[in-house]
DNA sequence: TTGTAAGCGTTATCAA
DNA sequence: TTGATAACGCTTACAA
């Protein structure tokens, strides 16, 4: 026999299969002495309750599925970590599907996920498309969105955990402008993504806030991965009259910038002074170390989960979150020249 | 209603409910049209059918556990999105589980596995603990590894998808001594994991080879992550007669062991040379680029997940596959000065 | 406090 | 080619 089942159990302690399953879930229904023998055989049986049965009588898998673009995202990565903590803490386990931002898996991810009878599902995507939440919300079931607030604010089934991306962005300028900066260039992601769009938001206050013109030409796009911040800092360079200081939309574009910046002998932040986005663990092991924002990323992941589980068990709890993102000042930023 | 199910289906088409299970299932026991027509309105019902059941019914899930140590670890991330590729393009879900090399979650992670009645097990790990896979093996589904060769090749139900680390090690070695070095150290990682270990051995292997003696004071132990790599450069620079090269175990480490180099103003690699292992996409990034071997990594994800479907569809395979690493020379090896 | 019976949504085994 | 019926392993009335 491959598992042993209540029945089994049931045989071995001469009651009825209903029996052992109450005094396995501790029921107080049960006489305390059975009870205690009944769970002694099961120990000593190895027995383990199929959630898959379970699943089909409660209607409940305990189970989350969790799309992500990319889990070699180092970001995303991190996240997922907190994700899987939080899950494994309740009792919940986390079906994983990458997207890849692509249309055909994101369908096959939501079948996949409707016909696993997923309690609910954490979306973690530094960009998420905007057909794809209404497909996701076809399954019926909460959906907490990490980094990406739904548009539809009144949709009452989706939550979410963001970083206060303005707030974080205006502390950066100030950092900057505080330095005696006053040609700041801000390196973009290209799709015009909710976070994106928001730390520019913060880069054009701070610069309206200390009286500064926004030019056009300071505002580049890249693709928040190193390749495109490689080229957007190409065309920054190349200006007739460059910035003293760039912002990235992230880590990874501002890996790809410091790579220009070295290839053109541009020293930083002597020359030019860096600012990234989301303290990943390279950002400390770049040369000169990268001044960036940390978000907290595993806790991120973790509350998200941490809402979906109280959602799931009735208890009410705020449903969208926004943490705080801190500067974290290294080598790269240093007063300008001149 | 919450789900349609079969029933539901067989309602709407006047048939029995078995006749609906054969016709969605491409039956040949059904007649051609009656199939069509039930096909049609399970599209139309938006039906979906419930894994749960079936796996009751079938007895197999259709789902494989998969334990990382930390899905954080960018090595691991990347074969996890190989894994899940896999999965995904053969119908199958991935339990993603972390153990954080902890003995207490490592054995919840084994429950949780065995309760989900997974129909297979993949440890992605830089390490696995000896005391691990026996413990996952009392769960009687296959097993593969990735990165780890269980040491008893005897046991019928674990199989591996390895990097031949001598070999690739002894590759960089050469690299090194064709260079002009002699004076060559080797930082690896703490535990005496097994690829750690055929690194060191292929290490040695080349030192014997090219008539160079083996200076244990030239062999410092890290612990696979910045913080340690750093540290035992520290001890390196520290020898009254220093490496002129280093060979790491890998990029994480030689991350570490670059900084140290920096703080010390050690210039690589014109006073000395550097070599990581697993092309992890910083080493593009770092300055001077790392000279590093590569790893297919994502493939051999995708190779442990299809050596798992052909285990459990019944179709043998090698199932103990070695890859080869490939030596990607950058700019931080060079000749040695003097 | 316990047991009997039904049900969850499939697939599998028989008969028809 | 189809339909009854049972089975998978659990939980949950309801009865005793």
């Amino acid at each position: 026999m491959q598992h042993v089942s209540i029945k089994d159990i049931a045989r071995a302690a001469k009651v009825s299969h209903p029996t052992v399953s109450r005094a396995l879930s501790n029921s107080p229904l049960v006489n305390g002495e059975t009870a205690k023998r009944i769970r002694q055989i099961a120990a000593s049986l190895g027995y383990r309750p199929s959630a898959i049965a379970r699943s089909l009588a409660t209607k409940r898998t305990k189970t989350i599925g969790v799309v992500v673009t990319s889990i070699a995202d180092p970001f995303i990565a991190d996240v997922i970590s907190g994700v899987e903590e939080a899950a494994n803490d309740h009792g919940y386990s986390v079906f994983l599907a990458n997207s890849n931002a692509n249309p055909d898996r994101e369908v096959r991810v939501v079948h996949s996920f409707h016909e696993r009878r997923v309690d609910g599902i954490l979306v973690t995507a530094s960009r998420v498309g905007a057909l794809y939440v209404p497909l996701l919300s076809q399954l019926k079931v909460p959906i907490v969105l990490i980094n990406n607030q739904h548009p539809d604010e009144t949709d009452e089934f989706i939550y979410s955990v963001t970083i206060d991306n303005i707030k974080a962005s205006t502390e950066v300028m100030r950092h900057l402008i505080g330095l005696g900066h006053k040609r700041i260039a801000y390196i973009g992601d290209r799709g015009g993504f909710q976070s994106d769009i928001e730390r520019l938001a913060g880069y054009r206050q701070a610069l309206a806030f200390a009286g500064y013109p926004f030019l056009p030409e300071l505002v580049v796009h890249g693709d928040g991965k190193p390749e495109g911040g490689e080229q957007a800092m190409e065309k920054l360079i190349a200006l007739p009259s460059p910035p003293t200081a760039v912002f990235c939309y992230n880590d990874m574009s501002a890996l790809g910038a410091l790579r220009a910046l070295h290839r053109h002998g541009i020293r930083v932040p002597e020359e030019l002074s860096l600012v990234g986005f989301d303290d990943l663990a390279i950002a400390s092991y770049t040369s000169p170390l990268l001044t960036t924002v940390s978000q907290p990323k595993q806790q991120m992941g973790r509350m998200a989960m941490e809402i979906m589980i109280k959602l799931l068990s009735c208890i009410d709890s705020k449903t969208n979150i926004k943490v705080e993102g801190e500067l974290i000042v290294r080598e790269s930023t240093a007063p300008p020249k001149f």
